[in-house]
DNA sequence: GGTTTAATGGACCAAATGGTCCAAAATTGG
DNA sequence: CCAATTTTGGACCATTTGGTCCATTAAACC
């Protein structure tokens, strides 16, 4: 087994690569050239291990979707209190309003907005994404009530949804040049609305 | 004076066509072809009009803010209270998840995701937009603390900063196809947060 | 070292991109 | 009817788009 020429590229680090590109431009003004020179590939090698523009596409939003569950649900273990946790991953939404360089904003919540509705595959991912987010939000407001930081009477599905579409419009206002003291206070407000 | 051949198509009507092109594919998106179709131009003659595809975009922009802060300020004239306002406001942004055919979305909060960040006349145009859209709410914050529908003891500013991040949540979250019942169960919680 | 396997670079492709240009047509004012 | 003015359709253009194909090269096993 395992014969042949190997591969002269990690295909995590290039996926790493192009996911990068469409984070920042989107997919359709992400010409292939630019892809490939961020993969540091060939067309013929790229079109070989990735198939297509549109299947690369969908494995970067695969693999987005993946890391961000990853890191939310490290940040969960992590933080103070759970309350801490949504107040923390709010705030790191709010905060690239303070970085200088282009505002990538979520790579899913720029794809729903780009085209979602236009191809099926792809809002069935980005809609499985925003699931699973809403799910891990789900969860750091049931602990929160196990905890007594959220009253027990409020439907932990609603806060999620909430939550997630809070998350949604902050990237949007960084992206729209919100200043960053702003995004905070609006943070701040969204999180008292949780009690 | 008022020598030459008229125009035979009227601009309004043409960038009215535009715009609902932009409005539904965004700006790569929209190909040149799609839009002298549905504006019902050719080549030449749009080209003579309206200088090329970037500057049809930012006048469909202004367009839309015009129209959609017109639109806002009917809306805070007719509603039963300031706080009316607000809530429908809210809930027609999430009653676009309701119908079955594309989702359009809000053509700036598009614009903000979409390619704000990499043009700087567009995101200047966003931005100015943005703030319309938050000056309107702040007015009708205002009206509702007068009416003592909101604690005056709220900052307004912060408030409809508050609100136009809602605002642009629920549209992405309805092109990422949360359903709309959920939506509404969310408006609510928007709307009780401010009290 | 030979054989197998597969990656590589680059030529090539058709289609579509946004944009320019011009001769012809049309409508106005005199 | 003539002249002035401006629109109109369509030919034309270079560039870029995503994608295919193949001869060459290179690694790994026996």
């Amino acid at each position: 087994m395992n014969l042949g020429r190997p591969l002269e590229f990690d295909p995590e680090v290039a996926l790493d690569a192009a996911m990068n590109v469409f984070w920042q431009l989107g997919f359709e003004a992400s010409s292939l050239p630019a892809l490939l020179q961020a993969m540091g590939l060939s067309k013929s090698s790229f079109y070989n291990a990735f198939g297509s523009k549109h299947q690369l596409f969908e494995a970067c939003l695969e693999r987005f979707r993946g890391r961000q569950i990853e890191l939310m649900q490290q940040g969960l273990g992590r933080a103070a209190s759970p309350l801490a946790f949504i107040r923390e991953m709010l705030l790191a939404n709010a905060a690239e309003a303070r970085q200088h360089g282009p505002r990538r904003g979520c790579l899913i919540m720029n794809t729903a907005t780009e085209f979602a509705g236009r191809d099926p595959s792809v809002g069935e991912l980005v809609g499985a994404a925003a699931r699973d987010f809403a799910s891990m939000f789900r969860e750091a407001v049931e602990r929160a009530q196990q905890q007594g930081e959220i009253p027990s009477s409020a439907d932990p599905e609603v806060l999620a949804h909430y939550l997630v579409t809070t998350m949604a419009g902050l990237r949007t206002m960084v992206k729209a040049g919100l200043p960053a003291d702003e995004l905070e206070k609006v943070v701040v407000l969204a999180v008292q609305a949780l009690r």
